[in-house]
DNA sequence: CACTGCGCACTTGTATACAAGTATCGGTCG
DNA sequence: CGACCGATACTTGTATACAAGTGCGCAGTG
């Protein structure tokens, strides 16, 4: 499957399509889901999970039968994609999955690491003491589930994205938004091989401690060093999995 | 001009599409020049330009039609800018132009500020002794310039641009790029009320000097204020201008 | 005169048709 | 037997046709 170019099990897509991932809190945002979004959701998870190799070509009209519809909203999400770089350009105009580059996970997250500390400065800048008392009642949470690892990870998603909340900041939203899809496919590609954890606990705790100090400064490099700490975790685990990306030449 | 939403004047809009900024320096891409791509150039030049006005909408068929292209074209055009931020959707699924919301210029420069800052670490570690040579001309030629404006503008996008290509940071170089157009053009808003300068050379020069001391952090932290600066200039240039963007409620 | 209901014009989204360029594969020739 | 050449099939890019949903305006009415 992983080597597999084309869209392997062909499960239920023409039944995705036209639905969806219809996220239960998109309560909000009454769109109509256009055809060429749910194509994009579709590939874009087949990219971020393995299940669309990298490096495996796309071509719109084999796409276009496989999912049921036409060559327009295929464009469209292809389009989609590559503004997002998670497919790459030929140089004959086709486009193909970005190849997984390991040693790129190193500068995604070190991009990373400097938009989450802004976001957490601003954060700091604007928390209320609600949101202060907020903040660390999620990291007793997190305490509370320490052992329990992927509990810990989604408090911890909980955390950032209330960060995120309050820092209130549409760029640096946007920008993250632009790579958390890359951030996504190298941690599912680590998950495998994780060699060790850090501990997220304390790295939250801090800072949220930061916050709760009205210190913006030590926010952000507490927020920076955080992610700098779970880069190194990646790339350790990332660390010979090459062998599982053999499409380099 | 500024607050008719259509494109005016009509000049060679036509004869554009179809040849398109060809600028001389892009040789070694030698992309068929979709018009999509063409399309896209020429409507991202007058959003920054200001001669599409803020709030301005845009749809496909007017677009089609002055043009002279179908409605694909357009519509892929419109999907980048999109990606871009430069046009924003409508709850009914138009999209018109981004609106100018001064206040949030900050933010920009304050993302900006933490990816050239983090290229400028990058640049640091990779930099030769060469590379650090060539920075340290550009920044004498910058002083002997100080007296032309446009001038010392022009060798600073250089010098970023050096930085830029010694970083080698194929994500920090994207996520600038996707907010280039936006400060381009809050630095065209502001441009006809300049209230004053900071000392652009001085704030090279720092950044070069931490480059060739080969201290990544000193770097980062220089070309990080050095934005900062900038971002304070801006600020106060562009306050008042409001009057010139009435287009909110 | 204000309000309500209908109908039109316009928009986007999708599908399909057409043109042009390119890589590939087979055949043929040296 | 290898290399070159031509034709074919495939790709993208563009144009156009069709369908559906939405807002706006206008007329009629209380």
């Amino acid at each position: 499957m992983w080597h597999d170019g084309r869209v392997t099990t062909t499960p239920d897509l023409r039944a995705a399509v036209g639905q969806a991932t219809t996220a239960p809190g998109d309560a909000g945002l009454a769109r109509r889901q256009s055809g060429a979004r749910a194509v994009y959701d579709l590939l874009r998870g087949r990219i971020i999970d393995g299940s669309l190799a990298p490096d495996a070509r796309l071509t719109e009209p084999v796409l276009s039968a496989e999912l049921g519809v036409s060559r327009t909203p295929v464009r469209e999400a292809l389009r989609l994609l590559q503004a997002e770089a998670l497919v790459v350009e030929l140089p004959t105009g086709g486009v193909r999955v970005a190849p997984l580059d390991v040693a790129d996970a190193r500068r995604v997250y070190d991009v990373r690491a400097r938009l989450e500390g802004l976001l957490a400065r601003d954060a700091c800048e604007r928390a209320t003491p609600d949101d202060v008392a907020r903040l660390v009642r999620l990291v007793t949470l997190m305490d509370a589930v320490r052992d329990h690892e992927d509990e810990v990870l989604r408090v911890g998603a909980q955390f950032h994205g209330e960060i995120e909340a309050l820092a209130d900041n549409r760029w640096g939203s946007a920008l993250l938004r632009q790579i958390r899809g890359h951030v996504d496919r190298y941690r599912a590609l680590a998950a495998r091989r994780r060699v060790g954890t850090t501990d997220h606990v304390d790295e939250h705790r801090a800072v949220a401690d930061a916050i709760a100090s009205r210190d913006p400064a030590a926010a952000e490099a507490a927020m920076r060093a955080h992610i700098e700490r779970s880069a190194a975790l990646a790339e350790q685990s990332l660390r010979g999995v090459g062998s599982a990306t053999d499409d380099l030449p």
